[in-house]
DNA sequence: CTTGGAAAGTCAATAACGCTGACTTATGCT
DNA sequence: AGCATAAGTCAGCGTTATTGACTTTCCAAG
């Protein structure tokens, strides 16, 4: 399980890429590029006095616009008390607006305001610089296969999510 | 910048892979995956009251073993102080030695214990067991291109610590 | 051989973000 | 009428990170 050697019960396919040492470097290859990918973000959030948390609600809210609070929870996978501190300051702050349910009058749907857009802006578009950028160096094939492994990375309940969002609602 | 269609100057190459919609998508799946990437390890490391930092700091601890405390600040990128309280613990609980430096005596050499190396161990295989998992699932020209596209992600000086590691001090 | 600076360690205070548990209010549905 | 659901709230806690200030130890250059 540790000597390097390629695991498994495989017939002669070339499996060098399952040894212990290469997805170690696939581990930290994770690890650094996760601290690059928010670091754009984090820089302006900091300025502003937010943090990751509210990056990520706004992103979601932006993404799906009506999205309702319990929706919202699954998708970040947080606590109602944790997402409910954020939201508060982001309504607060006249930047995410909480709208009645129209049809059931409990839930709570999410939008956006503009200035909520003006900054989801910013920040996405920091993000998706950077994103742009790598992709470019790495070209279309490399990206087809980055999506591909992490798509497999994840949990299933957040690849539904994920797929969800991705292949709209 | 925000119309869904390829951003650049280029020629006749399909850039479709450079829309923005493209972009958010692989945002979203690096915010997914890397949920899952810390799923299991971060399970083993509740039970024990420890969190992601001394995970972080025992993976790299049995990467480079002897690393200093000040090689280890750089490559974590955080704070001495944040630093020194995981370190503290570890140091504590007996997972970590920490020798005077041969040479220079003002630096401390770090050093798993068995005992750091035995959860190490545990840590890492569940991490890895995932990863492995999304690696046959993705096969291996994925893989290269999800290696490629995360090393273009990292800023140039985590790159460098990436690199250095990978390929052996 | 003194002095400046580097490496490490520490103390105190602060903040973001997450958690649990308990509870209320409003509403929908059977 | 009564149970369940969606949302919101209060209180308290823990981890991880921050900054600032300070000490000890030690190397190395003047």
């Amino acid at each position: 399980m540790s000597d390097g050697r390629p695991t498994g019960g495989y017939g002669g396919e070339s499996l060098l890429f399952l040894t212990d040492e290469q997805l170690r470097q696939g581990i930290e290859a994770m690890f650094f590029a996760y601290r690059g990918f928010t670091a754009d973000p984090d820089r302006i959030l900091a300025e502003i006095a937010y943090g990751r948390a509210h990056h990520r609600a706004i992103h979601f809210i932006n993404r799906a616009p009506g999205t309702t609070v319990n929706n919202l929870l699954s998708i970040l996978g947080v606590t109602k008390q944790s997402l409910n501190r954020v939201l508060r300051t982001l309504v607060g702050d006249g930047l995410v607006e909480s709208r009645v349910g129209p049809v059931d009058k409990r839930e709570r749907h999410l939008y956006l305001t503009d200035k909520g857009k003006a900054l989801e802006s910013t920040l996405s578009d920091a993000q998706r610089a950077r994103m742009r950028a790598a992709y470019r160096d790495a070209g279309p094939e490399a990206v087809a296969g980055f999506r591909q492994v992490l798509e497999a990375m994840m949990d299933p309940e957040m690849r539904r999510a994920y797929t969800r969002l991705r292949d709209g609602s």
